[in-house]
DNA sequence: TAATGTTTTTAGGATAACCTAAATTTTTAA
DNA sequence: TTAAAAATTTAGGTTATCCTAAAAACATTA
């Protein structure tokens, strides 16, 4: 629990924390794509994890991860390093939202609690990140999400964007100048069952959006 | 000179460059007691940092290492980080300079160049950090030190102090009990020939040190 | 200058975290 | 239901960074 575990494996447990979000388990394939290395060495790793006392993961041959609860906890720690130093840096560096995850990505495993405490602290302690995206509280409990995917709204529903999650800088550069950031009230205008486009009126102006996008941006309907 | 170099790299370049600060090639020994580690490992590193290419020691078995050009700019590269993270935390955070030096310590391997370059900025590019220390430029150039240690000064010199080069927070919190940091004025009483104590005027207090202490604040004469 | 002590280096090993290639298991689909 | 495709695992290797123990070089002093 205290033991300080290394750069490599909170990233692990992050990226299965997200994979398995859906409550099924993270398959080998999929988190070797977000780590950027080779499955092998995936399998390798959460052998690893499944067999450290106590075991941070649970794995069974060709079945895929999921965190165990004291996993869970280190995941939690570091995504709540990572979403405290991206609001940090917007707030107290001028960070665009596109600029800060790569930043984060680095920061959040050296940071020490006495850091994490005081930026929080300073902030006022935020609730989300500069994408919108939940804190996970001092305690390492996850927020409970009342947000949907914008994908599933249909013409006349109304709703006001939460979260945008994607560390892709470009689409969030273009997000951000179509006015598609956190606290933006939107109209869905049209519906495209064969490609699922949406058509989406903020302020003024209207927008037609790929699945690839709506399926990203989270909001709070009503 | 722009791939990256692993943490471990720029501690050994950090501490080569200290230690060779007086001209002195650095000892294989105090390099390992700086590092925490053993002889035998810093011996086995120094020599690949010596045939890299471009090399980032010059080495000779037996006579000790020095940085190149190259080594250097790296050593002053990590330097500048640290110095001015510890300025940061000091300025943003509220860290007191006793409690900077381990979170900068970890810090300053994984900060980029633009964070470096905001954090310089937001501050109005200080020249010191809390303790004292001269910053590297941007440019990596270690200003010129106009500074003499405390213990050189001898009865009825008046001075200011203008840093304290230790790690020590013990040390360094009882040195702020006293007011002894950067920016005092202080004017030395007395001095004892035999242990090299010397009695300070801070204020309206007197206070004798000794040899440790005094050869560790540095000061500016007049 | 020879003996002793200190410093440094060599030799041989360990561990973490990755890799590729080949083998195996699972899934999909003809 | 079986053959092909996809996903996963095993086997064997590499590199960085550390270790201990023993050997060698250097420095000191009697």
């Amino acid at each position: 629990m205290s033991e300080t575990l290394t750069q490599s494996i909170q990233d692990y447990l992050k990226h299965i924390y997200d994979l398995s979000a859906d409550g099924a388990p993270a398959s080998t394939n999929d988190l070797a794509a977000r780590l950027g290395i080779s499955p092998a060495s995936v399998t390798g790793m959460i052998q690893r994890l499944a067999s450290v006392t106590p075991p941070l993961v649970r794995y069974q041959k060709h079945q895929g991860v999921t965190l165990t609860p004291d996993g869970e906890r280190a995941a939690l720690e570091v995504i709540r390093h990572h979403r405290l130093l991206e609001a940090w840096l917007v707030q107290t560096l001028g960070y665009s939202w596109d600029e800060v995850h790569e930043e984060a990505e680095r920061l959040e495993h050296v940071i020490s609690e006495d850091f994490e405490r005081r930026i929080a602290a300073a902030m006022g302690h935020p609730l989300r990140d500069p994408h919108g995206e939940l804190i996970p509280t001092a305690d390492l409990k996850m927020p409970l999400d009342d947000t949907t995917p914008l994908s599933t709204l249909r013409p006349n529903q109304t709703a006001r964007i939460q979260c945008v999650k994607s560390p892709d800088t470009d689409l969030l550069r273009h997000l951000e100048d179509l006015g598609l950031v956190p606290g933006a009230q939107i109209e869905v205008m049209d519906y495209s069952p064969f490609d699922h486009n949406l058509t989406i009126k903020i302020g003024l102006k209207s927008t037609v959006l790929g699945f690839n996008i709506t399926s990203k941006i989270y909001v709070e309907t009503g």
